[in-house]
DNA sequence: CTTGACTTGTTATTTTATAACATATTCATT
DNA sequence: AATGAATATGTTATAAAATAACAAGTCAAG
């Protein structure tokens, strides 16, 4: 299953979708020899209940109403994690962590965050990222990583005011 | 003057550079009707001082060794304001601000960050935000703001480095 | 000269993130 | 199994970034 910005900006069957995209992180722990422990698997599995982006103390929350302690490293360790190995990212206007998905998948994604609902999806394409690197490129300046994102309004939510 | 990508990251007349956004600023404020108070005048000429972006703290000693109360909300209001007006930029990745070096031409800017020397600079063009604008209006999505942000190396401390 | 909008002063608190170090677990190699 | 290096977790404490809330002052237009 293949999870792109128009799923996530509409009513879709989020339990397969939640259950497609954990299945590829699992296969991507296991290819690569990461350890996906207890703590880690959790919280990927509550950034994917929803397309929220899900601040790292919201995420502290759920971890300890599932057992854990409530230590902000817990949470930040595991988000940590998740972040460096691309199953999930750092969502920065929002200070926050949506989870990645398309995990696996090589790419540099380009975020739309509805300021409505709150959901964030990852942009089609590589066009916003190849424009970056081309507008660097042309002064000599050498990426090695950026945020791409914007806010406002989704399909479902621009209709649902109109 | 006009202060582009290439000027931040290379050695230049600062002062006149730093003068020249300085009159430019009090130009638009002058046009629109706001009003340049000293903390606000004080903070844009902080950030002026260099092409790195600085954290509101920051900015709060420096206003405090100007004489101003050492009160976080005495920066974070001058920020605000500069930002509102399209005078100063937040730099998300860096939770700073630095000085717009294009006051009043108006712009969607991607920002380069040095993170050597910590320069940020504007890249030059619209391209970026123009990808971003069509990347969204594919999927239905409606832009209000953007961040888009590169952390690398400028071409000067490439060099220094090679 | 007063009304209303804007600006500043000030105290306190909230939110986000990391430092530092002890303990434990895992896994590859003896 | 025993050992040791790397990795992961537990825990305490603190740092860094941002905002809430409200009182008091300033300023320009009517």
């Amino acid at each position: 299953m293949r999870i792109d910005a128009e799923r996530v900006f509409s009513a879709h069957d989020h339990a397969a979708c939640r259950q497609a995209t954990l299945e590829r992180a699992e296969e991507i722990v296991a290819v690569e020899g990461l350890r996906l422990t207890p703590v880690r698997r959790r919280t990927l599995e509550i950034l994917l209940e929803s397309h929220q982006a899900l601040g790292a103390y919201e995420v502290l929350d759920r971890l300890v109403a599932s057992g854990f302690a409530r230590q902000p490293p817990v949470a930040y360790r595991a988000l940590d994690f998740l972040v460096d190995h691309g199953l999930a990212h750092r969502i920065r206007r929002l200070n926050a962590f949506a989870a990645c998905m398309r995990p696996g998948e090589p790419h540099r994604p380009a975020f739309l965050i509805c300021d409505t609902c709150q959901a964030v999806a990852e942009a089609p394409g590589t066009a916003v990222a190849d424009a970056m690197l081309a507008a660097a490129g042309a002064v000599g300046f050498e990426i090695e990583r950026m945020s791409l994102e914007a806010v406002g309004r989704c399909p479902a939510c621009r209709e649902a005011r109109a």
